[in-house]
DNA sequence: GAATACCTGAGC
DNA sequence: GCTCAGGTATTC
């Protein structure tokens, strides 16, 4: 996305469906309008773009929010949000049909941190071992659970969080008290593994997601456990489970995973 | 910490 | 017409 936004000056903002904009249609059409955009970070599953008044416009895609830069409205549904800009370029399109993303306007950091960032953990990608181990430390939840917190870390979602569990042999309804530091420190570096592997390969398409440019991602056939129940494990060959933990999909392998 | 609600589309 | 998909807030 950033090529396409930095530097660029939001001058109007429609919104179709209010409850995707924060704290409202208005705030967020006054925040960001004649701003221009000065960098774009992402902690977590947040987007955060930075504006030169020192406001953020932070964008969460939910589930199945998608943002595309286009010179006219594209051909499908559920387009929510249209933001143009100061140079008559690209419009902004935010697409979602399931609506559980949204766009955010804060007005300082104090903001961003008592709103969308508000008891977000550490970003998933990149954490230190030692930050990590700290994080699970002296929790009694499940392992699949806590992935899934972004209290405790952030980043992580329903496909990651099974593909690195089998990756490091760890059953899913394992708890951090029951396991060594030698295998939290295995998951950490599957976990690592599993999300450069993914981003290097565009992401993961189920169904709906495509990257910035509209393109789906490939990350999905390198899938082991995800969406696999039923099948033989590629690894050992015993069935693949499905189970639910914390309300989501959970699958993993009792060969490698234990049980 | 578990259950439920939000939401639409795909698949059967 | 039913089930499932899931990121997050809310409720108990």
């Amino acid at each position: 996305m950033a090529p396409g936004l930095l530097g660029r000056t939001p001058t109007s903002v429609r919104v179709g469906l209010d409850k995707l904009a924060r704290p409202t249609p208005a705030i967020l059409s006054a925040g960001i309008r004649g701003q221009s955009i000065s960098e774009l970070r992402r902690h977590g599953k947040l987007l955060m773009l930075r504006m030169s008044g020192g406001s953020t416009w932070a964008i969460h895609l939910g589930m199945t929010g998608q943002v595309i830069l286009a010179e006219t409205r594209p051909l499908v549904k559920h387009i929510h949000i249209t933001v143009g800009f100061a140079d008559g370029g690209p419009r902004l399109y935010y697409r979602d049909p399931r609506q559980f993303g949204f766009m955010a306007w804060c007005a300082d950091q104090a903001a961003l941190e008592a709103g969308p960032l508000a008891n977000m953990g550490p970003d998933a990608l990149g954490i230190p071992l030692e930050v990590f181990l700290e994080r699970l430390h002296g929790r009694s939840g499940k392992l699949k659970s806590l992935l899934l917190d972004q209290r405790v870390l952030a980043g992580v979602g329903n496909i990651y969080a099974d593909e690195s569990l089998h990756r490091a042999e760890l059953h899913p309804l394992a708890r951090p008290a029951g396991l060594s530091r030698e295998q939290l420190a295995n998951l950490h570096r599957h976990l690592q593994e599993t999300l450069a592997e993914a981003l290097a390969r565009g992401g993961s398409t189920i169904s709906n997601f495509v990257d910035a440019h509209g393109r789906p991602g490939t990350f999905q056939h390198a899938h082991r456990v995800y969406q696999r129940g039923g099948q033989a494990c590629g690894v050992c060959g015993r069935e693949i489970q499905r189970i639910v933990v914390a309300g989501r999909s959970t699958h993993f392998c009792p060969g490698c995973q234990g049980q």
